[in-house]
DNA sequence: TCCATCTATCTTGATGTCAAGATAGATGGA
DNA sequence: TCCATCTATCTTGACATCAAGATAGATGGA
C-alpha cells in the first residue's frame, strides 16, 4: 500500500465505474521519475550544474571529437522546443562552458562545440553521475532491472521512430 | 535500436570505461514520462485545464464529501513545494473552480474546496482522462502491464514511505 | 538571375516550479 | 498567563519551459 495504491481506492470509492489500473502504472512512472530526477539533480549540482546544462553537455560530450553540434541536432536529441535549447546555450555560454561558431556550411545557423572547460566538467560530472545512477538502480535486482529494461523499451517504441536523429 | 540505445552507444565509444546499463533504463524511464505527459496534457487542455489545475482538482474530487483539503494536505499528496501549491490555489480561485475558507480548527491555514463549477469540470475531465490513459496503456499487453506495475511499484519503495501522508 | 518557399535560430510573453525567507497563528512548558 | 518555538501558508526572485511568431539565410524552379 504505497501513494498510488491510496489515491486508485480514493478513486474506486468515489468512480468506482471507472478502470483506474493504467493510472496506476502511469501514477507510479511519474512519482518515480520525480524522486529519480531530485535524486540526480542533487548529485549534478555538486559540479554546478542543473539538469538543462548538464544534458547539453553530455550530449556534446559523447558526440565524440570535435565535440561540436548545431543547435538542431541537440533539440532533436534533448526533446525540447527550439526556445529551451536557445536559452540553454546561451546560459553555457555566459559560463563559458560552450562556445558558438558560424557554421561554416549554413549561414543561417550554428555549432555550439564544449570549451575545454566544458570538457573538463561534463568528463567529471559524468563520471559521479553514472556511479550515482547505478546506487539509484541497485534497488533492484540484475534480473528485475532487465525486465524492467526490455518493457519500458518496448512501451516507448510506441513513441519514438526507429531512425535516428541524426 | 532506440534513440535510448543510440545514446549508450555513444558514451561506449566515448567512454567504455563506463557502466551505462542504469543510465539506459533511467533514460527509458524519463523519455516515456516525456511521451505520455505530452500525450495526457493535451486531453486535459481540451478541457481548459493545465496538468498542474487538474492535478489539484483531482485530488480534491477523489478526497470525497466536502471535497476541501488544507494546503498542506494537498501538498503532501501532489509533490510540490508550498510556493507552488499557493501559486495552482491562486490560479484556480481565480477561475472560480476552487474556493478558500478559514480552517475552522487553525486560524493560521485555510481549506481549498471544490466548486460547483469545478466539480463538473473535474468529473468531466477525469472520465476523458482514464479512457485517454487506457488507450496509452494499450501498448502493452496485460501480463506486461502488471509485470511493469510491479517492476516500478519496488523501486517507488525505495522512496516513499509505507505510512499515509494525512 | 529572381523570387517564392523553406529552414535554423532567436525573441517574446505566459506558466510553472523551487529555495529561502517572511508572517501570523498554535502550542506546550515554566 | 507568557513566551519560546513550531507550523501553515504566502511572498519573492531566479530559472526553465513552451507556443507562437519574427528574422535571416538557403534553395530550387521559372
Amino acid at each position: 500500500m504505497d501513494q498510488v495504491d491510496r489515491i486508485l481506492a480514493q478513486w474506486r470509492a468515489e468512480r468506482p465505474e471507472l478502470d483506474v489500473a493504467p493510472m496506476g502504472t502511469m501514477g507510479r512512472l511519474k512519482r518515480l521519475t520525480v524522486h529519480l530526477s531530485q535524486e540526480v539533480e542533487r548529485v549534478i549540482a555538486e559540479h554546478g550544474l542543473s539538469a538543462a546544462s548538464f544534458d547539453v553537455l553530455a550530449t556534446l560530450r559523447r558526440s565524440g571529437p570535435p565535440y561540436a553540434l548545431s543547435p538542431s541536432a541537440l533539440i532533436d536529441w534533448t526533446m525540447v522546443t527550439s526556445g529551451t535549447m536557445t536559452n540553454r546555450i546561451d546560459r553555457l555560454e555566459a559560463a563559458g562552458l560552450v562556445a558558438r561558431t558560424r557554421n561554416p556550411r549554413d549561414g543561417r545557423g550554428f555549432l555550439v562545440a564544449l570549451t575545454e572547460a566544458g570538457f573538463r566538467l561534463i568528463d567529471a560530472a559524468v563520471t559521479a553521475h553514472v556511479a550515482n545512477q547505478q546506487r539509484l538502480a541497485a534497488a533492484l535486482g540484475p534480473q528485475e532491472r532487465a525486465d524492467l529494461d526490455r518493457l519500458l523499451a518496448k512501451w516507448l517504441a510506441a513513441f519514438e521512430d526507429p531512425a535516428p536523429p541524426e
